[in-house]
Parts: structure tokens; sequence; C-alpha cells
DNA sequence: TGAAGTCTGTTCGGTAGCGCACCAAGGCCG
DNA sequence: CGGCCTTGGTGCGCTACCGAACAGACTTCA
């Protein structure tokens, strides 16, 4: 697996650190493939592993008995999926579905509970990002409640988008809908409007970008206030993802995705 | 400050420590009246203190530009307010409001951070807490947006009672609503319910819970996941606060309780 | 006792989103 | 090619909640 020496670079979590304690943790790492729409974990579950997504984009939901659902954060390489491992309790907070499928890390709930609490670098990095968790949590609730549906769409594209390569999106409207808690008629409606708008364009489980900083102004202060969040804690090297991958070079990824879908 | 040395049992996160950690703590904790409607802080600011609730009540509140509200978890002495302080940033994730009037010890928050990082215990408790509250927030996420008005109403109410003593909550309807982040109408509205229902009776910025297993069978799912969430972190000992204080002897706390409101 | 302020109850029109049912258009596969 | 499944677009009645305005009731304080 000559992959794992350059996952340094490829969770964001992992950057800072000292080489010795990167070379602590390089040997419990094992890197998986996330499909598209798989569900890593479902919330109250005793946690075997905690997710450190590189390509891949992971969407934590939380969802009641009767089926109803909402995501309250979502998780890309800036982050790591099963905060439950290193806290205490060693549980599932919340449901994890992969929102778009990829790579990433993972290492088992145990271990990473021992090295959190060997390394104060690594303990730092886990706190740090689950502070912005938090933060963004509490922003997205407060928008599921007084923000209107098509910002609300306009938020969850953007922070999607941030935690990817590329200008596209490959999800259905009943998969969003899913995620922002209301009708797939509604999203319907809403797409609609931003596709009028010439925001987006939108074929059968794919949307395509067209105008992202129109985007960022029809969105509300929530997409922003989330981003700060996460610049401010995880340091200045938090560029979008989008921007930031645009400058590498495509081969290195070549190998690691497979059609994106 | 004699009380200082009673303060382990009346905030349920040092019950746990060692007495030779505890004795490390003692002495940097500081007693303070929080008067109801009280903002300790708002969201972002750099945190001087962290506060652990001891009879007071503090509701952590997401709030955007335009004024709107909506109250993302409820801290009692079950907890504590201002966890960014050992996270790292020291920033505010949320705003801090007094939701009924009452005491609680604060630390600064260069201490709590030192502690945390010297003592493994304490820093379990802080962390085990933490994750408790990101499922509290997870699961109010998903109320705000499916459950019905009356029902979020009676998790609010029941989440409250739990961390007050007695059967009586002082709030205004127009401040529940604040806390909804609904009307105060609407808020009304399901007060009416609920009285008409035998639940409850309001006079006048008072509520009295007349039947509280009532109150719980008409609930939503929500208040009890929560009220587990704690229980499941924080160890067997976290029977609710209404009617563990009823068991207690009132005339150590006379001297601390003002008159309620 | 009276006036001012606070809190709750009520009304009325407007609207965003729900639930349901149905159709139309991709895409997949035999 | 034709059938099937998935996904997206529409219409319709309904309900919960919004926005604003106002009246009544309780509390406080002069």
């Amino acid at each position: 697996m000559s992959h794992v020496s350059s996952a340094r670079t490829m969770n964001r979590l992992f950057a800072p650190l000292p080489y010795t304690e990167w070379l602590a943790l390089e040997p419990e790492l094992e890197w998986v493939e996330l499909e598209s729409g798989a569900m890593l974990y479902e919330s109250g579950v005793v946690l075997k592993h905690a997710y450190f997504p590189t390509s891949a984009v992971v969407s934590l939901v939380s969802s009641m008995k009767d089926g109803a659902s909402v995501e309250v954060a979502v998780v890309g390489n800036e982050g790591l999926v099963g905060v439950g491992a290193y806290m205490g309790g060693g549980r599932a907070l919340s449901g994890a579905v992969v929102q778009s499928g990829g790579h990433a890390l993972r290492m088992s709930a145990r271990e990473i509970a021992w090295h959190a609490s060997q390394s104060d670098a690594f303990m730092k990095q886990l706190l740090c990002y689950t502070q912005a968790l938090l933060t963004h949590m509490a922003q997205t609730s407060a928008c599921n409640r007084h923000h209107e549906l098509d910002q609300q769409l306009c938020r969850w594209l953007l922070l999607n988008l941030d935690r990817r390569d590329g200008n596209e999106l490959s999800v259905t409207q009943e998969r969003i809908a899913g995620m922002l808690g209301v009708r797939r008629e509604g999203v319907t409606g809403a797409a609609m409007k931003l596709q009028k708008a010439g925001l987006i364009q939108y074929r059968r489980g794919r949307i395509a970008i067209l105008d992202r900083s129109g985007l960022e102004r029809r969105s509300c202060e929530c997409y922003s206030v989330v981003r700060q969040a996460y610049e401010r804690v995880l340091g200045g090297a938090t560029a979008p993802r989008a921007r930031m991958t645009r400058t590498l070079i495509p081969i290195s990824q070549a190998g690691l995705l497979p059609a994106i879908g």
C-alpha cells in the first residue's frame, strides 16, 4: 500500500502532526473505498472504526423512529467520521451515510482512542475538529428552522462542493430531500428556481454548478459561518477543496478514484 | 466560601473525579450567581470562562444576523457551558443564555484547558459530556424539523424540568418561542393544548406541571433519546434532577437560591 | 387607586411545505 | 427493440405556521 504514505496530505487532520507522531499513526491506518449511498453505521451503535475521508464525503444524519431524517453535518477530508471513538462511550452519536463515493482511511476505535490519549498533537487536532463540528451542527440547526428551502439547498450544494473535486455532484433530489429533511417535491421546486436563475443545471442524478459565486450570493449566511468555523480551527491552509485540487496533478488520483457516481 | 467544598456533589461532572484531582481543581472554581435572562456570551467570542451550573440552567442558542434564533441544547448541573474553552480555538460555538436563574461554578478558560490537559480523569469527564452534547444537538435538530410544536414544547419542558428543582418553570411564552425558533402565538396555542389536556397550568410567566408522565407520553421520542444519551455517558447516577433533589434536605440550598424567577 | 408595562389570548389573511396521486422522461437490461 | 425501474415534474387540497394588529388580564409601582 504505497498510497498510505501520501495519506498525510490527503486528510488535513494529519498534515500538522510532527513526523514522529505520524509514524506512530500510519501503521494503524487502512485504506477503504466508500460507495455512494452506503451506511457506515447507524446512530447509537458501538463504533468499530473512525473514518478519515480523503476523496469521499460523508453525511452525519439524525433519524427518527418513523424514518424521517435530517443531515446535521457533512464530513470531507477536513475531518473524521466517528468522533465518539475517542470521546468516551465509543458510540455513534448519529448515523453516517456516504454522500459521495471515494476513499477514506480508517482506524479502529480502540487505536484512535489510544493514540489520542498518547499524543497531545493528535488529540488537539481531533478536538479542534470536533469544535468546528459543533459549530457546524448548531448553524445547520438554525438554518433548517429559519431559512427557505432554496437557500438551504445552496448551502448544501456549496458545503458538498467544498469537499469534492470538480463542479458536479452526483446526487438525486430524493437524497437531497432526505438530507434537508423535506419532501422530494420541495427539492424539485427549489432546484428549478436555481436552474432558472442560471446557477445550476440538473440532469437525472447529476447537478452541474454553473455559477458558484452566484450560489454563494443566493445562499444564506450559514454557509460562510460554517466554512469560517473550519478555517479558523484548522488553520489557514483550508481553501475549498475544489480550488485546492484544481492545481494538483490529477494523475495521482486517477488510480484511486473510480468513476464518480 | 464554604459552599465550594460541596460543589463536587452539585455539578455532576466533578463527582467521579479522584479526590486528589478534585483538590487541584477546587481552588480555580468560583461561585457565581446567574440571573434569569442574562447572556453569558455570544456566539464566536473568545471565551473567558467556562460555567458549571449547579442550580442554574443555561440554554445554548444559535442565532442569525436577522435576530432569529434556536436553542440547540440545554445545560444544567450535568454539564458545562463553554466547551470551546478546552477544545482549542477557545471560542464560543454558540450563544449562551441563562434560562433559569441560579448558581454556577466558573473556571477561567485558561485554567480549564490546563487542567484538562493535565488530568486524564477530568478530560474524560469533559469529553464524555461533550459527546452527549453532540447527541443532544443532533436530536434537537431533527426534532425541530419533523415534530409538531406541542410535542417540541413537551420535550422542552421536560428537558428543563430535569435540570431544575420543583415542578414549576418561570418562563414566558415569548422566551420559549425564541428557544424553539417559532412565533410567540404558536407557543400560546401549543401551551393551551397541553393545558386543556390537563398536563400543565399556565399563569403569566409560570408554568406548573400537573402531569409529568402525561407530558412524557405526549412528547416525541426526542426527549428520551436525549435523556438516555446523558445517562449513558455520565453513568448510572443520573436520575432526573427533580427526582434526585426531592430527597435532599432543602436547607443546604436555601442559602444559595434566592427567589426563583 | 390609578397608570404603565408586561404577558397572554385571539383574529385574519397569506404562504411554505406536506401527502398523495399521477405522468413523463431518462437510463438499463434482456 | 421493448419493457422495466429510477428519477424528476405537476396538480390539488390541506395544515401548520407566519406576520401583524389588537384586546384583555395580570403585575408592579407610584
